[in-house]
DNA sequence: GTGAAAGCGCTAACAG
DNA sequence: CTGTTAGCGCTTTCAC
């Protein structure tokens, strides 16, 4: 037997509106009235259903976060930023993972509307214009974390992949590289794609060539920058330098280098992107490109809070700052190789 | 405007009785009756309300989720596990997060409670017997994942961290190491407790020495088992083996050992726990004890789901085996040092 | 096969 | 300061 709010009134001789303002914190309860309620509510282990209250205050306090998946290191930390400042809010959180699925992406959000939650944090792959149309009909405030469309009408936290790709590869060709390989991510994602935009623009600007053998596509496992990377060492012309679009892929270049006796930096430069715990652990340290994504999921909630508390805030789209890590992975290309 | 099962039962000129139906797949509307409504909800974009059906129903489908934090690897593989599992059984998953901390794991668990989850993961550090049986008044389901308390009457899965750790303290003693460094990790960590304690009994059985200047505690951060190492190396008589209770810490001991020209695993050997990622990319690739944490998430959701299905499962304590992973930061002793 | 209506447990006017 | 009461939106029994 589940206890409710009738069962406190009534043992404790009061009302349910009485027993409901106390729960609520409202002033206008007499000190002793308050006191009594509340011990009541002890002794009985009371806590409200809260469906109930959902359902009479038409909201929820829960936040829905959408991320891929949530062992990488890039997510589990939105994740963490996400959920710690939710919780100084008072809001709690509803984790959905999409496996970067398609079509569980759109069940995700989906399932998120009919008020089970305020509002929606988004790191999605596939979402579109006509989709957020749809959203934006529901009863529902929403950020993205990353911007899968160009759209002004909505808010986003995003890191300039572009730039930053950009600035990345200028360091290896500072270095004096010329023969730069990139491999690029999995093909959906647009933040990748983003740093290969970031990567042609310099090497454009440069006037170096893009060799379209150097160019791989991985999946952002490390698996798939071994395999690239066995690829690009089986060229007869091998490229000086490589510029993953991820830390994981990073990690399989630098397996393959081993296997094949390549020695970084000396013989290739890498340089990576994230800034996963283990770049600087690794032998060299992998130089890279740091995304603040725990601050970035802070902000997403603070920006969502704001909407869903009615404040107009107009639809904002905040950049942060990469900041590019030089370790030992990276160095002057060699006159002898 | 939100749009309610009212709004959908005028347009389609049925009652809000044959909405639900058709809502909950309800076998016995008539087929063109089901057509007409299912054109007007996806028409209006209709979604009903979860909290009023709900509290209907009087359960949620929701599983709740609490862990320390979720950027290490451990939580997050279960994270993972869990969401993934939650979701294939048509839950969904609240995530809240404890940092550790006894006052906030308390808080979390409080806080879902009131009907906001059909049931519950724990993975905690303070939870005691006392608090378990005031859980068990609740009208909550719920298993852990690890066993804070030793306590038959709850459902848990864990793996055997006593046994583990005298496993991988055994592989030292076997290479010949006899001055064995421990590093502990938090204190609060009932699992690192059992992983020490399996040290100290394989040291016994060997008639080896605890030497407690060997003896170091960290809080599982790299940065401690850093500091650990630090110690370790600035004793007069060095050990010739570390064991860290955990990678993180491992890695700390890397990092110190190579700021002190200490070669691993030639004049050391360490052996970390828990077989992140990154372990098998150090340099050397690190000897550890991997968990199934996947599957321990999966696992954990399964238990949960029997039980709220109304399933009279036994309290059952299910343990996962580890697997010791000999790789290259550990090998016989030295006589040279 | 469909509908009327009584809840589910709580909130928040409103009245006193 | 406290109580009465009408919802909140949906489910489900029971009757037709």
């Amino acid at each position: 037997m589940t206890v409710t709010i009738d069962d406190i009134a009534r043992e404790a001789g009061v009302s349910t509106a009485t027993v409901s303002y106390v729960i609520n914190n409202n002033e206008k309860v007499g000190p002793e009235t308050r006191k009594k309620v509340l011990q009541i509510i002890e002794k009985r282990d009371y806590h409200p259903n809260s469906s109930a209250r959902n359902l009479a205050r038409k909201k929820t306090e829960v936040l829905g976060l959408i991320v891929p998946e949530v062992t990488g290191v890039f997510y589990a930390d939105i994740v963490q930023g996400v959920e710690d400042a939710a919780f100084q809010n008072n809001f709690t959180l509803y984790l959905g993972t999409t496996n970067a699925k398609k079509e569980r992406e759109k069940m995700m959000i989906d399932h998120f509307s009919g008020n089970r939650v305020d509002g929606l944090i988004l790191t999605t792959y596939f979402i579109n214009k006509n989709y957020i149309k749809e959203l934006k009909n529901r009863d529902l405030d929403f950020v993205f974390i990353g911007n899968p469309v160009k759209d002004d009408s909505v808010s986003t936290v995003v890191v300039d992949n572009f730039s930053s790709g950009y600035r990345a590869a200028e360091h290896l060709i500072n270095l004096g590289h010329k023969k730069i390989a990139f491999i690029k991510g999995d093909p959906n994602s647009w933040d990748a794609e983003e740093r290969f935009a970031g990567f042609k623009a310099v090497m454009n600007n440069y006037d170096l060539e893009i060799n379209n053998d150097y160019i791989k596509t991985g999946n952002y496992q490390q698996e798939e920058g071994y395999k690239a990377a066995q690829e690009l060492f089986n060229l007869e012309v091998k490229p000086t330098a490589v510029f993953a679009s991820n830390d994981q892929m990073a990690m399989g270049v630098y397996k393959a280098a081993q296997e094949n006796n390549i020695k970084i930096p000396e013989q290739l430069s890498v340089v990576g992107f994230d800034d996963i715990a283990a770049a600087s652990h690794l032998n060299p340290p992998l130089t890279t490109v740091n995304q603040p994504t725990y601050r970035m999921g802070q902000k997403a909630v603070e920006i969502l809070i704001k909407k869903i508390k009615g404040q107009k805030v107009p639809e904002e789209n905040i950049v942060f700052e990469t900041e590019f890590i030089k370790r030992n992975s990276s160095q002057k290309k060699s006159k002898i190789f």
